[in-house]
DNA sequence: GTCTATATGGAGATAGAC
DNA sequence: GTCTATCTCCATATAGAC
């Protein structure tokens, strides 16, 4: 393994469990048992270290979207992709925390408004093919509706849940945060779509 | 007006336009055209000025809560409270961005929990009595869902807020999130509860 | 590529005079 | 209470040996 992507797995770690604040060049290099200089060689600011993690986030997901979006519409299908997703966000929890140094570099270096965009698009095509699916039904407002709940919980859930819960273990954040989107979903789904959502609950 | 509360107010002033990361204690100081020593003395530590705001947040937060208790139950006035509370949250959002030094806080120099109890307690008897009322009507596990959409939403709206609309005006930001809450309740209003969200929607 | 060593600048915090 | 001057710490940048 490359040293780069070393210095990258191991200042995620530390940025997920210490957060990014109080995680140091310095630690990351002792943790790594390298040298600071070494790691500004590779990255020279920490800065870069944070774009490339959030890079890494996003090739993550927009994974996650193409594979779903290789298959036919299916509810079930799509609600094991939202779980992915939430894992995604889950792994690359600690960059996520350090709002106020992100809105920072947002619009500059890394393209927010991109993912933002990508996700609503996304998400505003799978719903309405799992309407024609007869997963599916809703009248025009539930539906946009549905689309700003499902961005709004996707940009926030991870927040709150490393403030609230930050002991709890992946998988019973993963119950919690499934199970709320899913009540969503309850809400349009059709008797043929109901049978998905089952197993969240 | 005291020195002291000065310095809050333009620290809070600050912290809302720049961000917390990006306001030093110079900064705060030359804004008032104060000393940093002096500042110092009033707050030995910046993070001393953010529990003092938090504080004034919470306290912001339980009048408002304890106004609405103090008349007899009423979805329309519930629905002024939130926009209220939400006001209360935007005019000291700028602390809300620093989520990995408030994380650093909560649980020690401030009750976050505390916070949190409160605000669920609050809104199940308030959901409980509108029931009372015949404003709303659900089966036990819509309640339970709507008191998790609430205290999550109040949670995270102003972190959203903040990173995906910055430079939205407050009367606007006002109305799209009231606008989001609104739709929930609408799942649940009774007709009699209806006629209480047509002005926000 | 990786190391040691060091410089720089900016942050929060402190000491002591007035 | 308020000031000026100073301290310490840390992120970052650079120089030069290996």
């Amino acid at each position: 393994m490359t040293t780069r992507s070393r210095i990258l797995q191991t200042a995620l770690t530390l940025f997920n469990e210490h957060g990014m604040y109080q995680t140091g060049v310095r630690d990351i290099a002792r943790a790594l048992d390298i040298s600071p200089g070494n790691l500004s060689y590779h990255f020279a600011r920490k800065e870069d270290l944070l774009i490339a993690i959030l890079d890494q986030y996003k090739h993550g997901n927009d994974e996650i979207y193409q594979e779903y979006m290789h298959f036919e519409p299916d509810l079930e299908r799509y609600l094991q992709t939202i779980s992915r997703l939430l894992k995604n966000a889950f792994a690359h929890r600690g960059v996520f925390l350090g709002l106020d140094e992100l809105r920072a570099i947002f619009g500059k270096e890394y393209d927010y408004a991109d993912v933002e965009r990508k996700r609503r698009a996304f998400i505003d095509t799978i719903l309405s093919d799992l309407e024609k699916s007869g997963d599916l039904e809703f009248s025009t407002l539930d539906k946009s509706f549905l689309i700003d709940f499902l961005a709004f919980f996707q940009r926030c859930w991870i927040m709150e849940a490393m403030i609230s819960y930050p002991h709890l273990e992946e998988h019973q954040i993963m119950t919690r945060y499934m199970r709320f989107v899913v009540m969503q979903f309850a809400q349009v789904a059709t008797l043929k779509g109901q049978g998905a959502l089952g197993r969240w609950l």
